[in-house]
Order: C-alpha cells, then structure tokens, then sequence
RNA sequence: GCCUCUGUAGCUCAGUUGGUAGAGCAGGGGACUGAAAAUCCCCGUGUCGUUGGUUCGAUUCCGAUCGGAGGCA
C-alpha cells in the first residue's frame, strides 16, 4: 500500500456545503485511486430516509464499498464521539486491506473530530442530569446556570453566550461527572496527530447564487425520486424525537402531512433551509486553511472536477 | 359613480401628539469537542406611493392624483 510523504498511511477527504457533488467527486477517486468511501454525514449514517439524505443509490456508488451510511436505526442517537469511534475503526479497515480511506461528508464536526484525531473522554450525555439543568435553567435563569459555570470553568463560561443553553449544560454535565472542566477536557483531546497523511479537498461556490441554484434543482430532483413517498412512508412509521427527524427534507414537510400547509410552501422551505443550512457548512470549512478548493461555478463539469482533484492529490 | 379603509426595508406589518423611522421573517457575517441537517451570537438608509399646499421643518396635517381592498349604488 502507498504511504504519505511522513510515511503514515493516506486518508483523503472529499469537504464542503451540500449538494455541491462531494459524492460524486469522492465515487469518481475510489475508482482510479483504489478508494473506498467513508461517508461522514450525520443524517445518512442512519436507516430511512434515502432520498431526503440524498444517499448516493447503487448504481451511482458503482460497485465502491461505502462505510457508515445506514447503519443505525433512526431512533438511535448518535454522537460525534460515536461517529469518530466507528470511522476509525473503519479506516483501520480499509488500510489493512491495502485500500485508500475517502472520507465525503458535510458534517463539519464529524470531519474534523476524525481527521484531527480528537481523543473524545468517556462522558457520554446523560439525560437526568441534562433534564434536571434545563429545568433549573427555566427556573433560575440561564445566567445563574452561566454563572456557576463560571466558577468551575470560566474558560468554557467566557466563550459561551448566556442564549446558547446546549453547551452550557454540556459543560456543567462534563464537569459535574468528572470534575474536570470541558476546557482542560478539550486541551487533552488535542494531544494526538492524526497517524494519517490527509489531504483534504473542498468543493464551494463562488456565487451564492449558484449554489441556491443548485440546490433548488436538486430538491426538484428528489420529488422526481420519490420523496414524498419516502417522507410519508417515514411519517407513518412514528419516527419521532430522534436525531433522524431532524432531517431537512423530513421535517418541512410535516405540516403538509398534517395538512396544515400547501405543499409549495414546504418545498420552497426545503430549499430555504438546504441553502441555509449550506451558508453554515461554509461557514464551518472556510476556517480550515488545510483545505484545497474547487469552485462548482467556475468548473461545472465534474469531469474537470475531477482532474482539479487529480492535480491536488498528485501533487501532495 | 359615491363612501370607507389602505399604500413605510426583499416580505408581513409597527410607528412618528409634525423634528426624515423599527420589529418579525427573509438575507449577510460569525461561532462550533458527546443533539451538529442541531444549537447559538452579531448586522436594519428605506425617494415612509406620487404630487401640490400649510409649516422654520411633513413620512406624519390638508388637497389632488395613481395603485390595492371592501361597502353602497
């Protein structure tokens, strides 16, 4: 098998905003690289929902082996700490085979976690206590539960706004079950390299525009597939409070479920979030100065694409 | 034809007892370590429909006019 420049086995990564052809891109590498795909999507990794996720169907993976789409129930939550255990697990797979690791998501947080190797403690959620602070919150305030955040880790406390009550309680929980502030938590878990070579790739959007474009006809693409179907079939079913309905896809269209809204009016809410939702993932990947973009608007072709791609990884 | 209401940010609408205006949504920027397709933060100049008049000063008052909604014929 080749080894990077450091001697440390490869791992591509194939980044950037939805619908922007990562899967495409990353399908087309497994197949002139000896590649197989790691997908790190935080909506595909669980059952259902195929259209919605916008799951790469059989034929367009052409016969490359993907890893970590589909393989949890959708009432199963998963965490990024959960999703990083697996995926390693996976490349470590895929190398003693002799084959190349592309890891395609837009999952920002799942990406870095993975390829920058976070060593993530052993302090999984706990509902009780994640329960009992919520409700001290609604009772106190958000800024008393800030407060004694602060006492115990004003590192974590200075970075958080009183509004963002999530991380709040995330960090009281860590510190509560451990005695350790989430700030030293994280100092730690940046202790270890990454014991792989990884070139990243991004493909963006120059123009808003374009994008919003893109993802529009994408959308029409999946009623075209099928997912009204798909959503009602999942709707049926009771899928309910997990992560998997949190899907942009699914949720817009509960209201024309219950008829409560046009089904226009939840399409152009589809879209709306997608683009919003990508605006985000941009926002999480340009901060990266690791990785080497290919702009979807100035080459349209995926075939050129995929020879920019060329270009960077055969330079690396 | 007459009467009433209405015309303010891309959209829905507040408001100014006359001193040139502000919310929500949309949009833009940012953050992000166990819910991340989630969650959170920051960003509001627009001929206040047009045109005359009153006034030191009008988006605000008055007249006309154009557009929209409703009512009476």
């Amino acid at each position: 098998m080749q080894t990077g420049q450091t001697g440390k086995p490869p791992v591509w990564a194939v980044v950037g905003a939805t619908a922007s052809g990562k899967t495409a891109l990353g399908i087309a590498l497994a197949q002139r690289y000896g590649g197989e795909v790691v997908s790190a999507d935080s909506m595909q990794i669980y059952k259902g929902l195929d259209i919605a996720t916008a799951k790469p169907t059989v034929e367009e993976m052409c016969g490359i082996p993907h890893h970590l789409i589909s393989v949890l129930p959708p009432d199963q939550p998963c965490s990024v700490a959960s999703y990083v255990e697996m995926a390693r697990a996976v490349i470590e797979d895929i190398h003693s085979r002799g084959k190349l690791p592309i890891v395609v998501g837009g999952t920002g947080l799942y990406v870095d976690s993975l390829l920058e190797h976070i060593q993530f403690p052993d302090i999984p959620s706990t509902p009780d206590v994640r329960e009992r602070l919520q409700a001290e919150a609604i009772q106190l305030g958000n800024a008393t539960l800030l407060e004694r955040l602060r006492t115990v880790d004003s590192e974590t406390a200075a970075r958080l706004h009183e509004n963002n009550l999530r991380r709040i309680i995330r960090a009281l929980e860590v510190y509560e079950a451990t005695g350790i502030p989430l700030s030293e938590h994280d100092r730690r878990s940046r202790m270890q390299p990454a014991p792989w070579d990884v070139i990243r790739i991004g493909i963006g959007f120059r123009e808003r525009e374009r994008q919003r474009e893109r993802i529009r006809l994408r959308v029409e693409q999946m009623v075209a597939m099928g997912l009204l179907d798909e959503v009602r079939a999942e709707y049926a079913s009771g899928m309910r409070r997990a992560t998997a309905a949190s899907a942009i896809g699914y949720k817009e269209l509960i209201p024309w479920l219950e008829h409560e809204l046009p089904l226009n009016v939840c399409l152009e809410t589809v879209v709306r979030e997608t683009c919003r939702y990508a605006k985000r993932q941009g926002t999480w990947f340009r901060r990266n100065a690791g990785i080497q973009w290919i702009y979807r608007d100035e080459i349209c072709e995926n075939e050129k694409i995929l020879s920019e791609a060329q270009k960077i990884v055969e330079k690396t």
